[in-house]
DNA sequence: CGCTGGATTGACAGTAGTCAAGACCGGTGG
DNA sequence: CCACCGGTCTTGACTACTGTCAATCCAGCG
């Protein structure tokens, strides 16, 4: 079960025998949770940490307005809600976007983990990621129009997709309604709407169901100005 | 002189003797950087990891089209650089808005120093404490008004100098053009302009020369929906 | 087969961008 | 002390992108 812990972590690099043998130690607790409920809230400060084990998931913040704005998406092997743990409370909230399942960790055992070097610093290179993923989303909400903003977040949704072996070459899994593209790019519903049929009117995507599919992923990457290199997929070890 | 980074370190919770010696040990070296010219840029891979020690620095992105987005600012004890020594490359630059001092710790020293768990531990608190920043500005470029983003923009800018005990109650240095703040807000330097009017004529603040004043502070926060929460400025080191 | 939520459309309103001219301001050199 | 300069800030006119509202269409489902 926390094999899954393991994999995430050492995609960053090897961890210690040790380090691999108190993960598999922890006790914890799987649950599911249903599509369209939240996993945790703003303001919340709850003792165990969730990590994600299958299904999608998303982190949102409410406005003032009403209005919601989707800050990121997690995919099986991302963590919840560190932040409680070393924080203390939540500034945004989480939800399911599909059923998920996840594993509830003792906030105890989150804090043995960091307590090693190695496990701690893994988990400090995959939040310097999430960080460099962040900082891409508000370049791509300040500087591109909404038809660049909607072709780059389907690059990078597929890459990330297929990092974790969701996706093929040919297309993916995207279970989204337009309103919550709308609600993750800053843009009306109707606004996605259009651009979707422009992108669909170029030949650069299709969207059938709750599929996605990109003919030409360069074509696509050219279109919207998509590097990948922010998700530092490689992320490779330096050496010490 | 790397008491700065005991300091920053420590606002997480007291660390082991050891630890601090370890950091007062390092080797570093100081130096200054010319206002508007680059520390970093994206593609680099240094060996030396960039920490603040005095006046103000932005991350940016270029995007295709040659605009720049600004996607954080940073103050005395902020890391420029983590990301490299960790994740090997730079994905985006980092530029010195006023003149800045800093010093350069060796990228060994930063791997030694993410040995000691607790040291990495206040590392790994101090990068998501970014990322909440973050999520902020996604939230605001996305689900804000210009007029609320940039007051918006300007209550944490005043908040998290205060914090460093850069601002009194009643302002603070912005040594920001106008281009700038439009840079930072996914806004045009002319929209910014007229948003600020907006704001100077409610009376929400005054902005002469460099400098930001906040006549009232409640109110201003309360038009931008400004909640510091995310800063997680209180940082409550979590009991074991 | 009728519901229901999501996708599409069209008309219209409003926000933000662009371009370009002119005012202002601090610093420089005479 | 003053004129000049370059960079910012302001303004106005105009354009273009994006939002809003509301009706309609469509597909999956009980």
């Amino acid at each position: 079960m926390t094999h899954f812990l393991v994999r995430k972590l050492e995609s960053f690099g090897p961890l210690p025998k040790d380090d691999v043998e108190l993960i598999e130690s922890l006790t914890s607790s799987a649950q599911g949770v249903k599509a369209h409920s939240d996993i945790i809230r703003e303001g919340e400060a709850p003792g165990d940490v969730n990590l994600i084990l299958g299904g999608f998931a998303y982190r949102y913040k409410l406005l003032k307005d009403g209005s919601r704005q989707i800050v990121a998406y997690l995919l099986a092997g991302d963590f919840c809600d560190l932040h409680v743990a070393l924080l203390g409370t939540m500034d945004h909230s989480i939800a399911a976007l599909t059923e998920v399942q996840l594993v509830k960790l003792p906030r105890e055992s989150v804090l043995a983990l960091l307590g090693r070097a190695a496990i701690s610093r893994a988990m400090l290179m995959a939040t310097l990621v999430d960080e460099a993923t962040l900082r891409e989303w508000l370049a791509n909400l300040g500087g591109r129009s909404a038809e660049q903003r909607v072709a780059h977040f389907f690059c990078e949704w597929h890459r990330r997709l297929r990092a974790v072996g969701l996706a093929g070459d040919g297309g993916c899994e995207l279970p989204l309604t337009q309103q919550e593209i709308g609600d993750t790019m800053g843009l009306s519903a109707v606004h996605v709407n259009r651009s979707l049929q422009a992108l669909r009117e170029k030949g650069l995507l299709t969207l059938r169901g709750r599929r996605l599919l990109i003919p030409d992923m360069k074509r696509l990457c050219a279109a919207c100005d998509f590097r990948p290199n922010y998700l530092h997929l490689e992320a490779a070890v330096p050496a010490v």
